[in-house]
DNA sequence: TTGAAAGCGCTAACAC
DNA sequence: GTGTTAGCGCTTTCAA
């Protein structure tokens, strides 16, 4: 009677499916790894009786037996200065995604602010997970070379910055590609005074953003001098950039680092009575929610973050194969999305 | 030679740190997880060893021995509608750090388009996690009650909208205050005629905002009529709405049942030259990142998501601490943050 | 093609 | 206090 009302949910085990289908534990093991083992007739019986009885096997099990868990292991980034939390979710969103389809699970966790290695220490001390994602290696942690020297299999989710020849894979996105592909974008309208906001020095992203607008400037033989402002990345220290480098050099034209920046020079402008995207055109980097909330929209580049977690997944199928094969590195390009700023 | 070379990391058992501190396994096990029955000198010299080989349990062992995972699993909800991401930032992040401190790691998984019950059903079966943590449950997906079909544990980051008397455990954020509060606070600065522009009907959340602004217009005996709106949660039909309300009533104050809304309007009233803040006062929700773009910055509400993460957090911990407690749903209230647009 | 035996690394129950 | 024994549920030999 009671049985029926409150007694505690035991999944059933390879024991109660074989049981039913009656054969023994190995067949109905076969029956799901191997089933090609089997004959037809007993495989349908199997798998009636596994059906019947909604039978998974066992998680904890399985991983003790065959040393795997099925469970990459993403280390979510300390809260990032800016508005990057919307990549977060599209990139973890599709990481999740394609991850399931490759019949692995996500589990995140967080690190120690003292020791950076402390978490991912512990889910590799204790076979927590078969694999790492590896985020935000520009940040110059020595996660990727930590784990290397333990031999932990990962990938990273960033270039190898140090050295280019590394043999791990990594798959990024080619941020100075964004910041050039704007500077083009506003060449071909036909401006010729462009200018640079971007972030403080000292942080690789924001050099390699730098680095596209120059080597776009400097090909088309464009001047820059005077036209580059490097500042913190809030949307006043955007605005200020902008109202200073409009009095000093008047350009036609803003290329900026983030999104916030972005603006911070459509506030400048605004406050002069320069219309945007008329008078002078703006490019953000980022396409964050804001640069659609903007009148008639900020032109800005999107990374192709759904296409990185994807990448990512596939390179770590690889990894996690037999053999076990490491992908080639491999850059994605951002891409260019414009709006009414330009 | 080569040993110290390729030989892959097998980390060390149970069996080799009691070889190396010349006890049984069964007193290493003690050690770890019942360290009072050890005499001190013992438990010196186990530790010792533990340190120095670098022990740490095997999960899938211990897993399949206590039947526990020190996992909870949290769906992640298909991509909304609307700017919601950087909430899920804010909110994941504190829940995988409170999640640590109370020793378990957060698994993601999403679900099948087709069967919401999918992904609950296999980590269930396979008994892959400890718990659950549901949200969403507003949107009247029946996955609550098919958990406690399953007699599964888990914490809902929602009331039980349904039955009041639930007795599960959740947390929810009030969110009908933060329209009361934003609505009283333009009350408070001198508005009579405030409007309201929420989502189409239909949303349990959007018609508990606009209950909010409806209570507090009622309490302070002010008038409604014509001076609602219902629309889609886009910026452009906030602009819409505002031009219509402004032709139709000419209030001197909006609230907004999410910020991208807010942004919609203060582009109608920049385009009608009217002065945000002064001419007109307008409250956003949800604190995005934009409001703190916009040129002074948009009054908005902002939710309690680390709060949440915390107390569902604790809620889990008592529901499998043993025995299991169900704890009393707790309802949090959102903040108004006051900025420039009131 | 199917079945029996062994054991992954750990902890709960008991003996000493 | 410490050690011995058993077994969690599964997969991997190896026999039949």
């Amino acid at each position: 009677m009671d049985r029926y009302v409150s007694r505690p949910v035991t999944p059933p085990t390879l024991a109660d499916v074989a049981e039913v289908a009656g054969v023994s534990r190995q067949t109905v093991s076969n029956a799901i790894n191997n089933p090609d083992l089997l004959r037809e007739d007993t495989l349908a019986r199997v798998q009636e009786a596994i059906d019947q009885l909604g039978y998974l096997p066992n998680r904890a099990a399985r991983n003790l037996r065959t040393r795997a868990s099925q469970l990459i292991g993403l280390c979510l980034p300390r809260a990032h200065e800016g508005a990057r939390s919307a990549l977060l979710d599209r990139f973890v969103r599709t990481l999740v995604e394609s991850s399931r389809g490759a019949g692995y699970h996500v589990l995140l966790f967080s690190t120690d602010e003292d020791d950076p290695f402390a978490g991912y220490d512990d889910l590799l001390r204790s076979t927590a997970v078969d694999a790492f994602i590896v985020p935000e290696t520009h940040l110059g942690n020595d996660v990727v070379e930590w784990l290397m020297g333990r031999r932990a299999k990962f990938v990273a989710f960033g270039r190898p910055w140090g050295n280019p020849h590394a043999t791990y894979p990594w798959v990024d996105i080619d941020t100075a590609k964004g910041s050039e592909a704007a500077t083009r974008h506003l060449i071909d309208r036909g401006h010729t005074k462009i200018a640079w906001i971007g972030w403080r020095k000292g942080s690789v992203l924001g050099e390699e953003r730098r680095l596209g607008w120059a080597r776009t400037m400097h090909a088309a033989g464009l001047p820059m001098t005077g036209l580059a402002s490097r500042v913190e990345d809030i949307v006043t220290s955007g605005r200020a950039a902008a109202e200073a480098l409009l009095d000093e050099s008047s350009p036609t034209a803003f290329v900026c680092a983030t999104d916030a920046l972005a603006m911070g020079v459509l506030n400048a402008l605004d406050a002069r009575g320069l219309k945007v995207g008329i008078d002078v055109a703006v490019v953000g980097y980022g396409d964050s929610p804001v640069s659609q909330m903007v009148p008639g929209g900020l032109t800005t580049i999107r990374q192709p973050l759904e296409d990185a977690a994807v990448a990512l997944v596939e390179a770590l199928e690889s990894l996690l194969s037999f053999p076990p094969t490491i992908a080639a590195g491999l850059m994605l390009e951002p891409k260019l999305i414009v709006r009414g700023s330009s």
